[in-house]
DNA sequence: GCACCGATGTTCT
DNA sequence: GAACATCGGTGCA
């Protein structure tokens, strides 16, 4: 064909994500978290955590085994294990030993609805599927196995891709929810109807 | 709709 | 031991 025809689903570059994690976490807002088995939401809800400089961060006391993905190179997915129970899936950001990252919250559910459902069985509302961190890396699959998977590249079946949707022009901001450190960081943005 | 609270295990003091 | 970037059930309005 000689006429292109944009990829509906094009690949944020690398480059989106090297960035400070208060840059980019409003930009992810309308982006979407594909799977390749065709699960897909819209990122509705997001948060930033940076270094050395926000003690809420996982990174701020320095790189540990857990935290290792977050100090590598942007555009990975950062997943860890909280409350013996849930898993929190973040898109790494900055530059490599920075240790910054974008907690994607919640996701509208646009795709592959039935396997997300058969993932989060206590969910009786479709809406209740991915609206919190641990719902949505349950409703996408996301647990250890995911650490460290690359989102440009989706070499283990993970991206985040546009359609072309630009971030909210006003989202909801405000403080991020379930820290008690650094608990004024204005570090939550939200699209203006999630 | 909202407030409270137990579950459950890894990480760090 | 305590804290933890949470969730779902229960009780009440």
């Amino acid at each position: 064909m000689s006429t292109t025809t944009p990829d509906p689903w094009a690949p944020l570059p690398r480059d989106f994500y090297r960035r400070h994690p208060a840059e980019v976490a409003p930009e992810l807002l309308n982006k979407l978290l594909v799977h390749d088995d065709g699960r897909a939401g819209r990122i509705v809800e997001v948060e930033a955590y940076a270094g050395a400089e926000d003690p809420a961060a996982h990174s701020f006391r320095g790189q540990t085994p857990r935290n290792a993905t977050m100090f590598g190179e942007p555009g990975h997915l950062y997943v860890y294990f909280i409350y013996g129970l849930h898993w929190g899936s973040n898109a790494v950001c900055g530059e490599v030993g920075e240790g910054a990252g974008v907690l994607l919250r919640a996701i509208e559910p646009i795709a592959g609805l039935e396997r997300m459902r058969a993932l989060r069985p206590a969910a009786r509302r479709d809406r209740d599927l991915a609206n919190g961190p641990g719902k949505l890396s349950q409703a996408m699959g996301l647990t250890r196995a995911h650490d460290g998977a690359d989102l440009v590249t989706g070499d283990r079946g993970v991206r985040i891709v546009t359609d072309g949707m630009p971030p909210p022009a006003e989202p909801r901001i405000g403080p991020r929810v379930g820290i008690s450190k650094a608990i004024d960081f204005p570090w939550r943005w939200r699209t203006p109807l999630g």
